[in-house]
DNA sequence: TCCGCTGTGCGTACAGTGTTCGCATCGAAG
DNA sequence: CTTCGATGCGAACACTGTACGCACAGCGGA
């Protein structure tokens, strides 16, 4: 019993009241709380910040703890798209006026994905497995929008749309995540870029920037990219008209 | 001298003689062969699958070599996007039927696209930076051909549909990188999926699969997508169609 | 012929990553 | 009180991108 008490254990001395209690002031371990904690760091400091390790250590837990709720990274990932899917607002189906409602949709989406500029990168990487409650009911009432609206073949309708929507906000995503990068405004950013980037299109006929958008850009950016998608928008949304039945309009 | 010679060394004999001679068979390493190799990694493997260390192998070299070339991974994921770039076909401008030259440069893309799979990924992970030269003259064909087809904003519609065609292609390329890892051909891994898809769709009255969709899906994937594809870029040209100033159609 | 220089390859090392394994500990059930 | 399943976690493994400094090849000049 006097043997040299082996040392090497966790605790320096042995004792089970130098331990510390449990602490259960921290909301404990849960995949919800995992899942939300996730988010809240993919938010704050991007998609490449995110590992096991950090994320553990924000939710005073040993990394390797996290497995015991959620099977893998990539499964995490998934439940975190899931998750953040909830906030897209989709207008009931039926309405008069389904231009507007399919508006609303196709604008909540993007402002939901800047708002979590990581989203559109997760949905591309894994072209399946996006089954979650969540992503099936935001397609359920998107379906219902679009077979409410007349569409003969509304996956496709909704295929087309989509693919313009996620596109554009994955590109405004980037864009935003470059420019937070560099800790300047989005004016200052492209004001400081503005030169290089007419340098480099000096060498070719047809991409000069004309000045009205240079000066829009250096003002108010972020009211130019809200006008670049709706006009995108627009333009889908009258090549879908044009598919419609008759009297759809 | 007779001391041990401290065998911890590259060579457990350091002898001239042993050392290998330096290997000219090899077409040596440059900025251009690394690239190469690189996206034929790419291609075959996999995004995730591209390490330096295995890069620096496959061009009989060691993993910091690499670095004389390029400054960092990052810096050679973009030169392999601009040199897959250059095989995007663009039609001249100035042609009788600039529908047909658009549906050929957006075809051509997808291609491009779906032959390597990490490309989209790519190009949505970074926000700026793509100013390859290669990229450049892309962009500048694109610009010729919309302004000679008679778009007053020719940066608008060009954004507006390859914000679609870059989407599309996104979700065909993942889609394809996760049939090409089940190691299945598309038709049987829809086959075998479809019963799952089935049972999930169930709870939702919209988003049933038409049989006959389902006929084709296990029949000529591939063509269903081509469909698809041509489907959704229909739409965009028409809607884009109606912004031109009248008689360009 | 020799010297130094510059460009290139690479072995070693560092700080990180996702994930596995086995042990310690807990609350609840028998 | 004992037993048991669930949970936390330290250590370890096989990787990753990349910085650093040494070794050496070829070359221009003395």
């Amino acid at each position: 019993m006097t043997r040299s008490t082996k040392s090497k254990g966790p605790n320096p001395i042995p004792s089970v009241w130098a331990r510390e209690q449990r602490r259960t002031d921290q909301p404990a371990l849960s995949r919800d709380a995992i899942v939300r904690e996730a988010i809240a760091m993919l938010d704050a400091e991007g998609i490449e910040a995110l590992s096991m390790r950090k994320l553990g250590a924000r939710l005073n837990a040993g990394a390797t703890s996290l497995y015991r709720h959620v099977a893998t990274k990539d499964e995490l990932m998934e439940l975190a798209v899931d998750e953040v899917t909830a906030e897209i607002h989709v207008p009931p189906a039926g309405g008069p006026d389904w231009r507007a409602a399919v508006t609303e949709a196709a604008g909540s989406f993007r402002t939901t994905a800047l708002r979590h500029p990581w989203l559109t990168l997760v949905l591309g990487q894994a072209g399946l497995a996006y089954l979650g409650p969540n992503y099936m009911s935001f397609s359920e009432r998107l379906a219902a929008l679009f077979t409410a609206a007349g569409f003969p073949e509304p996956s496709r309708a909704i295929e087309t749309l989509f693919s313009y929507v996620i596109g554009m906000s994955n590109a405004e995503a980037a864009w935003l995540t470059t420019v937070a990068r560099s800790g300047e405004t989005e004016a200052d950013f492209i004001a400081r870029l503005m030169p290089a980037a007419q340098r480099a299109a000096a060498d070719h006929a047809h991409l000069a920037i004309p000045h009205t958008e240079v000066e829009e850009a250096t003002t108010d950016p972020a009211a130019l990219r809200d006008m670049k998608f709706a006009y995108g928008l627009e333009v889908v949304l009258d090549g879908l008209a044009l598919r419609l039945p008759r009297k759809g309009r």
